[in-house]
DNA sequence: TTTTGAGTTGTTCGA
DNA sequence: GTCGAACAACTCAAA
């Protein structure tokens, strides 16, 4: 007997629920098809890096099963195709709780029934699955502290080991990933499973003590940078929430209250699939926007002439990632500044970003922009000026990321045009007048609440 | 059903 | 420079 083991987001061996499922449905033959499937749907130009991280994570984790049954095309054919040729009764995998993946593993299990084939969903990319976490009547939780109280509750399940033993079996040509591999501009960060834990444990070992108060520094770089790995679930949460556990103090509490905001907001997006394009409240549909235009343009490009902002947006180019402090920053320049749609904002970042989580992403944006799941005060405009002294204190992120602004001394560095003579060459003056926009943002959101 | 306390991450102004 | 108040009113979730 043989089972299929269809890989999506859960790119590990270790911790991997639909693995130990796959493997137990394939009894004492213990074969099983280690499968991945490309869909040449999602090859759009956008998202360039992140296939070229998919790429590398892919090879790592074929190279560990001595090669991957690599297919690409229709998912319900290729399944399909890939079950019927190992003559497998069932294929196993990690429930996707996006709006599209959804809809894909409801095809692709009617297309396996077909055939007789049983589509098995064991195991999820979070420590508890989208829709467990509910209030006392049984609706999800719209705000984030008592969810996170109530996920902390519900608890999760102990890690598991990798599976031993097992027969790794291509019934089917697979497909050459090299053809995949295109080269990305940002340099990639070391991918697979166990990249993933090497980061993971020096994190631990070395960032978790100062992590309360560093992840607030980009200069420092004080974050896990585990935000990759978590996407192509080459690690689980729940693994790291075992070790969290084990080194009890401020940097656990706030690192898990991090991976709470992740399951907080795939639980918001499947109770409410339409919000991932869609304003979470809706009135927001009415707020007057600008239409994007060369403003959208100098953002993306980090041409904005805010240090702090351009710094972000350049650290986004070249790295494909962005601290999350400035993440915030940035969009809230994009929307309450230049005051464009989040969707614009939000649309670039799942292109750029390699850790793009879409609704990480959505809900992220609509926070900021005031529409998401945040009771917060409507008058929270980050000045992007403020923002750079407090988190980059001495300049150091922005001259990494602003070569212009290399020579420029910290006392002018996040506003430089206050030098005597303006900006350096090749530095923009700043494209909008922050104490302006933000007047003309809460007049606009006030109109929007009359 | 009603009440009550609370809500990630902010900024400005004036004393 | 520091500190507290003001910026509104609403929604959520539990008691």
């Amino acid at each position: 007997m043989s089972a299929v083991m269809w890989f999506r987001r859960d790119l590990r061996l270790r911790d991997n629920p639909a693995l130990l499922s796959a493997v137990a449905a394939a009894g004492s033959d213990q074969e099983v098809v280690p499968l991945f499937v490309l869909d040449p749907g999602l090859s759009k130009p956008a998202g360039l890096p992140r296939r070229a991280y998919l790429a590398a994570s892919l090879k790592d984790l074929g190279a560990r099963v001595g090669g991957l049954q690599l297919r690409r095309g229709d998912p319900a054919a290729e399944v399909v195709a890939v079950a019927a040729g190992a003559s497998a009764t069932s294929v196993h995998i990690a429930a996707d709780f996006g709006p599209r993946g959804r809809a894909r593993d409801q095809q692709v299990e009617s297309a396996l029934a077909a055939h007789g084939i049983k589509l098995v969903r064991a195991g999820s990319p979070y420590a508890v699955p989208p829709g467990q976490v509910r209030t006392r009547t049984g609706d999800p939780y719209q705000v984030f502290t008592p969810y996170s109280r109530a996920w902390r509750d519900h608890g999760w399940t102990a890690a598991a080991m990798a599976p031993r033993g097992v027969r790794w079996i291509r019934p089917l040509p697979s497909h050459r990933l090299e053809t995949e591999q295109v080269p990305g501009r940002p340099a990639l960060p070391a991918a697979g499973e166990r990249a993933a834990h090497l980061r993971w444990h020096d994190f631990l070992d070395r960032g978790l003590d100062h992590y309360a108060g560093a992840r607030d520094r980009p200069d420092l770089d004080g974050t896990s940078r585990m935000s990759v790995h978590l996407k192509w679930g080459e690690i689980h949460p729940r693994t790291m929430l075992a070790d969290l556990a084990r080194r009890p103090g401020p940097g656990a509490v706030a690192y898990a209250a991090e991976l709470a905001w992740r399951e907080f907001y795939a639980d918001v997006l499947w109770a409410r699939p339409d919000s991932a394009r869609q304003y979470l409240r809706a009135e927001f549909a009415r707020m007057q926007y600008d239409e994007p235009g060369l403003a959208l343009k100098a953002w993306c490009d980090g041409l904005t002439g805010y240090p702090i902002v351009d710094a972000g947006m350049r650290q986004l180019q070249a790295e494909g990632w962005m601290h999350n402090r400035i993440r915030m920053v940035v969009a809230s320049f994009l929307v309450k500044d230049l005051h464009i749609e989040w969707r614009y904002g939000a649309r670039h970042f799942m292109n750029c970003l390699l850790d793009a989580d879409l609704a990480s992403n959505q809900h992220g944006w609509q926070w900021v922009a005031g529409c998401g799941t945040d009771a917060a005060p409507y008058f929270r405009v980050f000045n992007p000026t403020l923002a750079g002294k407090r988190f980059d204190p001495h300049g150091d992120y922005v001259r990494r990321y602003v070569p212009q602004l290399a020579e420029v001394g910290e006392k002018w560095i996040h506003q430089p045009w206050t030098l005597p003579g303006g900006p350096p060459r090749g530095y923009p003056a700043p494209i909008v007048d922050h104490d302006h926009e933000r007047r003309e943002s809460l007049r606009r959101l006030a109109k929007l609440r009359a």
